[in-house]
DNA sequence: TTTATATTTAGACACTTGTCTAATACTCTT
DNA sequence: AAGAGTATTAGACAAGTGTCTAAATATAAA
């Protein structure tokens, strides 16, 4: 990204960020990814294209942003601390609510996309790294003889296999029969977790 | 992939598939796999461009045959009947013996690509795609209220991950050592199997 | 309102991509 | 050794990529 999401952007530079990320969000409901150029996105826009380069690497890095976007609401942050092994299933349920809130444009997307990797691995691993970088911070309420980083990447990763199941795959499935997934996958009596002190 | 690996390769094909593939796992020891241009590996292997898309389709598909040169080692295949829950360490073991075998060149590569999300997905996918693809077939052996395909894909997205955290995170880890993290992560009762009947 | 700063823009640059053609050369069988 | 089937090749094509300039605009803060 070449420009910088730390400092509160300017009205114009909003109203820029604002045109390419909705262009992209419309074009990957209509067409693969692989077969959306730069140029088109910058069309689609009415921007030139060095005004995209202004803001992102290339095509890739503004669906990033994308995903960005959509994961704002999520307000997981380091303040919400973890009281009971429940954590999980806090993290996995914000997760699943904003995608069924996008779900509408999660299935179009998938019409064009569902075979491009690229598309896939871009969405997974970023909610991948948001989830994992809160979850990483709680670690110490783990009782483990494995390597906590290693840990944090399996409950990280069995957690987005089962939101990849439910809306890339496409199987509905309630919230409470996502949670039993979760208990047998990571163990139903969650042995891995530290008895409260 | 363009050229059909059914048929078996003529002496010039298999000449010209050698030849960009070994180019291929040269560049990529060398500098990121960005950087690299189809017309590079072609000027490397002292072939046009015309041949290289005579046989692949970019040079993402061209990395894919890499990992297929390297994985035909494997020989798990459909003949390979399941016998016992043990089964998963015999898909892992040779995955890990593979993985040693060609331990120096994947720590070149990494040197370079430790950071490119295009390389390691398309080396893990790879491999994902392969036990995905023998598991999935003797997964009559588990007793399990889940799906039987997430299942499958949350046995095989471990076994990968442990693999990716002592090859790419580069953790060096014997393969007993290995064995106990299957064990914890997936279960050290290992509840999920069938008894043997 | 002015001024310093930030953003947008047109156009040019060298380079890469994937496709296509038609001529040439190889190599496998018989 | 001849012919059928494969594989290689040069070069051209339209399109895309990412970078760079320097001028023109827009914006935020004093």
């Amino acid at each position: 990204m070449k420009y910088d999401l730390g400092k509160k952007p300017t009205k114009g530079a909003q109203r820029t960020l604002n045109a390419f990320s909705e262009t992209m969000l419309k074009l990957i409901s209509q067409k693969r990814l692989e077969d959306i150029s730069v140029s088109e996105i910058c069309e689609v826009s009415t921007f030139p294209r060095a005004t995209f380069y202004n803001y992102f690497d290339d095509k890739y890095d503004l669906l990033n942003y994308c995903w960005h976007i959509i994961a704002e609401e999520i307000q997981i942050n380091e303040e919400t601390k973890i009281t009971s092994h429940g954590i999980l299933k806090v993290y996995f349920d914000r997760i699943y609510d904003i995608f069924m809130e996008n779900k509408s444009l999660l299935d179009k997307v998938l019409v064009n996309n569902n075979s491009s990797s690229a598309m896939i691995n871009s969405f997974i691993n970023y909610f991948k790294e948001i989830i994992h970088h809160v979850l990483y911070n709680s670690m110490d309420q783990f009782e483990t003889t494995l390597p906590l980083e290693l840990l944090a990447d399996h409950i990280v990763a069995t957690l987005l296999l089962i939101l990849e199941w439910i809306f890339l795959e496409q199987h509905d499935t309630t919230k409470q029969q996502a949670h039993q997934y979760i208990d047998v996958l990571l163990g139903s009596d969650l042995p891995k977790f530290k008895a409260r002190s």
